[in-house]
DNA sequence: TCGCTGATGTCAGAGGCTGACATCAGCGAG
DNA sequence: CTCGCTGATGTCAGCCTCTGACATCAGCGA
């Protein structure tokens, strides 16, 4: 993080990395893929919540409260896991990098998969279940986009409850 | 297309792929940044037609009047531009693979972000905005996985049609 | 005909990543 | 206590992607 942060990501080379840690460039390999899942490890745990909040929700539960109880989940959990401020560094180095990018779409993707395998298990129709996947993850990313902003202050729940009101708002009309 | 076909994508080098079409390997990354680039090379049309779309609509247009026309205009343009078959192989190719999947995400991303771009150029607000532009490209996308099924025959129109209302459904319930 | 421009070739090299093999510390079985 | 296994690390060679610098060459307008 430091030497990304200091150089970029590009210009840091994983033997310079390897170096600051005190190991070799294949040990490197070893515990990373890639140059790039450095800065995704341990992204597995959010697709754990969100699915573990899926499977737990009350047998009853229609499709809508499924998506608020994922979401509700979601928030609760990265308030605590890493602070705010580590999210902002860690933000701004995959912003600066299109590779990092393309990383992390494809992290919300699988977290997209998960959520549609999560609604699946429990029935709920393949379109629906797909469609409700790339919700959540649409309105967590956004509500999380905001929340790391410079200047914001407001709880990742509440924005979140926000862009799904605007979702159902936006949608209202179209059908008819 | 065809040497990724036969032996996948990885399996395929820089220097094979310019031999077969008789060229240098120099000369190849001259053309495509990238060597995932071949299979997405010319994708900036489809970003066009959604802009156009968007900013062609009628003064008067509602944000869902904009979200279904932009969803018609891709939807017309692509039976066209590339059957449905290149878009069977091509497809095939790019999920043995995550590599290209990762490129196909920020290519759906950057035309999300077209998409947002385009309707805060109307007066859209920001939020709103920003979740549209995720929704059209989950719909065209959800859609076109769908019109390109071995056993599929039915209009991508169609399908994005039935995509929209499915979340039209999901929503409606989710703000009481 | 000259000189410019754009596309291609040639070459060398950095950096990401992998397989194969060696080493070594720790730990349980005997 | 010692042997032998296992897992983590180091070492080495090498492939492949991608880039910069320079040379070449065809076409085209002055």
């Amino acid at each position: 993080m430091e030497l990304f942060a200091e150089g970029g990501f590009e210009a840091t080379t994983v033997a310079g990395i390897a170096e600051r840690a005190g190991v070799t460039e294949r040990t490197f390999f070893r515990h990373f893929a890639d140059k790039r899942e450095v800065l995704f490890a341990g992204e597995g745990q959010l697709e754990a919540v969100l699915v573990d909040a899926i499977a737990g929700a009350p047998a009853d539960a229609s499709l809508a409260d499924l998506v608020v109880a994922a979401l509700a989940a979601v928030g609760g959990a990265l308030q605590d896991v890493r602070g705010r401020d580590f999210a902002r560094v860690r933000n701004e180095i995959i912003t600066a990098n299109e590779q990092l990018q393309e990383r992390e779409l494809l992290k919300l993707a699988k977290l997209s998969h998960a959520v549609t395998a999560a609604l699946l298990d429990r029935g709920v129709a393949d379109v629906p279940a797909r469609l409700a996947g790339d919700l959540v993850v649409s309105v967590f990313s956004t509500a999380f986009a905001r929340w790391i902003a410079p200047d914001q202050t407001r709880d990742l729940v509440e924005l979140q409850r926000e862009g799904l009101a605007a979702i159902s708002e936006l949608t209202r009309v179209e059908t008819v």
